[in-house]
DNA sequence: ATACCGACCTGTCAGC
DNA sequence: TGCTGACAGGTCGGTA
């Protein structure tokens, strides 16, 4: 379901929302394919942390956790772990919790009244009395938490340098659009944004990454960070059924000038809009317009 | 190393 | 009404 600019929407709706909040505890549901990392890592990990920053790398959202160690344990009855010196315990621990949304993925905060929506598969109670859930369909979503410094390679797009951008391709004899779709290289561009920003830039989606001129590589690299600007600005692409933290629809979608167009007429000069598979995705494109 | 291809899952929609 | 197949915003591992 969403790249970028839609997980770019849908972490600023989080961090306003629940950051400074805490996680009292952690449900998790018996369905493993989600879980990266044992749930029971997952719970402890979460459990008495503040949520101190919600922030994205690519396609990940990233929850910056900060809590006493131990804070998990107590409430009842206990009084520290056996009576040790707890030097340890009075540092503050801080931990990542990532969350990859897939396809189908979505986090909601709502009322802890709220009916469990079906496929949820994490429901963290939080300290204002609100919960923060998961909720995945199709299960191709990942939950993993991490010590900190969280990286999954590849640079951004909205950072990266012009210079860098075109090194990234160099003697690269793939497609140029499975290079925009390896996270490897660069992170967050997905099928809908890698097809708008080709169009924009003028290049067929199989045109040989290495074998493209320095300046079209300049080009593409302005219209990649333009088109998910624009995107961003608009609160992402609802194709189906995509809503931000807010429960809002993104309005992109409209602007989309190849995309999901296969068979209308090009918005610049009227010839049919094509679709091929590439690397098994659907891509589209325009055959007068893109060379 | 690189590049296709199916697999992973469920839901929806078009067509018969 | 219901069945079947194609398709979906993403990634991974196997195979050539």
């Amino acid at each position: 379901m969403p790249e970028l600019p839609e997980v770019e929407t849908i972490v600023r709706g989080l961090h306003t929302r629940v950051a400074g909040d805490a996680v009292e505890s952690v449900w998790i549901g018996s369905r493993p394919q989600p879980l990266k990392s044992p749930a029971g890592v997952i719970a402890r990990t979460l459990e008495g942390k503040q949520i101190v920053r919600v922030h994205r790398a690519g396609k990940h959202i990233v929850f910056d956790l900060e809590g006493a160690t131990g804070a998990s344990q107590p409430k009842k009855g206990g009084r520290g772990v056996r009576g040790q010196p707890r030097q340890a315990a009075s540092l503050r621990q801080s931990a990542q919790w990532i969350v990859h949304l897939g396809m189908t993925g979505r986090l909601v905060v709502c009322d802890a009244a709220l009916e469990i929506a079906k496929h949820t598969h994490l429901i963290a109670k939080l300290a204002s009395g609100r919960e923060l859930r998961f909720i995945d369909p199709r299960m191709f979503g990942k939950l993993s938490v991490h010590a900190g410094g969280f990286d999954p390679g590849g640079v951004e797009p909205l950072e990266v340098s012009e210079a860098q951008f075109i090194a990234l391709f160099r003697g690269r004899k793939t497609p140029i659009k499975s290079a925009l779709l390896n996270q490897k290289l660069l992170r967050g561009v997905g099928n809908i944004y890698a097809d708008e920003s080709l169009f924009r830039a003028g290049i067929r989606p199989r045109r040989r990454a290495a074998a493209i001129t320095r300046e079209q590589l300049g080009k593409l690299h302005r219209t990649v960070r333009e088109v998910l600007r624009e995107a961003i600005a608009l609160g992402g692409s609802s194709i189906s059924d995509y809503v931000d933290a807010d429960g809002e629809e993104g309005f992109f979608q409209l602007q989309h000038r190849v995309y999901g167009r296969e068979g209308e007429p090009c918005l610049v000069c009227r010839t049919a809009i094509r679709r091929i598979v590439l690397a098994g995705r659907s891509s589209h494109y325009c055959s007068k317009c893109q060379k």
